[in-house]
DNA sequence: CACTGGCACTCGGGCATGGCGAGTGCCAAG
DNA sequence: CTTGGCACTCGCCATGCCCGAGTGCCAGTG
């Protein structure tokens, strides 16, 4: 166990690191922060983090900086979360208010979240498997092509064309709607499968087989389109990565184009807590020098979708960590009212 | 008016360029390529070329680089559009192949322009303005609420909350339901105001308030949602930009983001036809190191949105506008198709 | 008259050199 | 355990130098 002077130091150290870039000295650490001992102190505890793995030396001779193991301690037991500032409270007021609809909401948020924390912003859409749904839609296009519209509470809408195996009349079609919407209205997405199972058998027989297919295609809406969107916004960020650039941005920009490698990441974290993976810790080696911070946000109580940021695992983390989850609050508000 | 042998220079210049990437000298020129002359001869042509503007040297005594200039005579007379080799075209097919919805669509092809031209790719969805209505759905969620669901020809799906002065019922809605659809359905766009303009006076006085009010929701979506969405893709594409690269990519990365910008971008060439628009020729000024190939794209004989690809002014522009022109013609079929 | 070969000149890039400064590890003393 | 001192390391930067690619000009030639 370190002392408690060693984890101030070290904090200290990662505090620096983050605000300029460059490896830091013992002697630059004494004169910006009140440590209360003197230079060869610091060496001295500098020797011990870093056999200890939390800091390292880019070159032999050169100031110290954090590896990903300091980082994680700096987060687990050396950081809070800064709450944000009150100008910065109404800023996302203005910047979210008067959004029309989801897809709006989504693309303010991940525009407000790039701005405040000057990193890329990711937000997931509303999932579909823990929404409920509004409303089940059928249309009939042409005889017997029909187009399923369904609607969640969150806003979200899929739609799906039907081909049926025979001609389906118009009151058949009106019966099935109403009894479909009686029975899934309000439900959530994981208990329509069993709620309708027993629907083909109160019809007719000649329409029996376009109910089966107009319920399967309500189901595979439901199963695929789990597949969840998500949004990105704030890559020019990037930018502000370091100086041996080109190389790190590469794989960052490659891996937020793989929808599935960010959809895993951010919803590796089991719940809605706050999840901070840093350097190494993504699986995706695209990603091993960004540290990712998730959260879950709902409209409810329960997380419908996760949202966070990627960046530097060189970041600001407290003030990350605070701007993410005033977020996420602020967008399940709005999700709620709606 | 530049002779033969100079237009055959400057071509080979552009050539060279955009491979190598390095300014290209007069003996380096008179090797690569048989021009029949020596370097003593091309130097000369060189400083008449360099004279017009067409090329430039970045410092005394260093090779020449194309200038906009020159690039803009490149495309417009020196150089045709490569048609892509049978094994891309193979490739498309396969790429494309299976695409279950609009949505579906439209991210398979910007994934494949990226892949393809090895840039920045761009792609609207159809327009609506252009397109014609297939179907108006209006469903009922609560006795004063309503929501609009339109679909169109290219299978865009947008839906809209309708709040009712006055409760409306469903022998009404079912009414309006099919006197809307009889009257829009088939239509383009642009016609709808003027076909439902009387539909109010035909129903009863309680009710005209709400189908004003519906009717006034359709049009403001046929409006409003004519602000078109896009995709973009390919983005890690710009880490091959160049050497001076961090301070390159800022800003087109910033203007990338800012949909607007590519929108006017796209929609400044006013019919289907392929533009090309190279550097400073681009109005946003966070574009002028950049060129931009573009050209429309539809399902039928018309274009109804664009499709384009951002990359630096030093890219091989016959292959570009022909992979651009080829994912053109056959997104346009995949459309017809659906 | 256009093309060519020769020539002097320019200038950027690469490389070795050397001083500087920040930082380190170790040690002996408080 | 802390501190000041000290010798040492090494990356960074500025300097100076050379080399080569490239240029412009000019006189000569078919």
């Amino acid at each position: 166990m370190l002392s408690e002077r060693r984890l101030e130091v070290l904090r200290a150290i990662v505090q620096d690191y983050v605000g300029t870039e460059e490896p830091v000295g013992s002697k630059a650490l004494t004169e910006r922060h009140a440590l209360g001992v003197s230079p060869a102190t610091v060496r001295n505890d500098m020797a011990v983090l870093e056999e200890e793995g939390y800091i390292a030396q880019p070159h032999t001779s050169a100031g110290r900086i954090p590896t990903d193991k300091g980082y994680r301690l700096f987060v687990d037991k050396l950081a809070g979360v800064k709450p944000l500032s009150s100008p910065e409270r109404r800023a996302i007021q203005n910047f979210m208010a008067g959004a029309v609809d989801l897809d709006d909401v989504v693309g303010r948020t991940v525009r407000l979240l790039a701005q405040l924390t000057r990193q890329v912003a990711v937000v997931q859409y509303p999932s579909l498997t823990r929404s409920t749904v509004r409303h089940v839609e059928l249309l009939s296009l042409a005889p017997a092509r029909l187009m399923l519209v369904l609607i969640t509470d969150t806003g979200r809408v899929e739609q799906r064309m039907v081909d049926c195996p025979a001609p389906f009349g118009e009151a058949s079609l009106a019966d099935l709607r109403a009894r479909l919407n009686s029975r899934v209205v309000g439900r959530r997405f994981a208990d329509v499968p069993q709620l309708v199972q027993d629907l083909p058998e109160s019809f007719e027989t000649e329409d029996r087989g376009t109910v089966s297919t107009v319920l399967a295609t309500l189901l595979e809406t439901l199963v695929e389109e789990t597949e969840e969107r998500l949004m990105i916004g704030g890559t020019a960020n990037l930018t502000r990565f370091g100086h041996d650039f080109p190389v790190m941005i590469r794989p960052v920009l490659e891996a937020l184009e793989e929808q599935v490698v960010l959809l895993k990441l951010l919803g590796e974290a089991k719940d809605s807590a706050m999840t901070v993976r840093i350097g190494h810790e993504n699986a995706h080696e695209g990603l091993n020098s960004t540290s990712v911070v998730a959260v879950g946000y709902g409209s409810g109580d329960e997380a419908v979708a996760k949202l966070g940021v990627v960046g530097p695992t060189r970041m600001d983390y407290p003030g990350t960590m605070g701007a993410v989850r005033a977020v996420a609050r602020y967008v399940g508000q709005i999700l709620a009212e709606s």
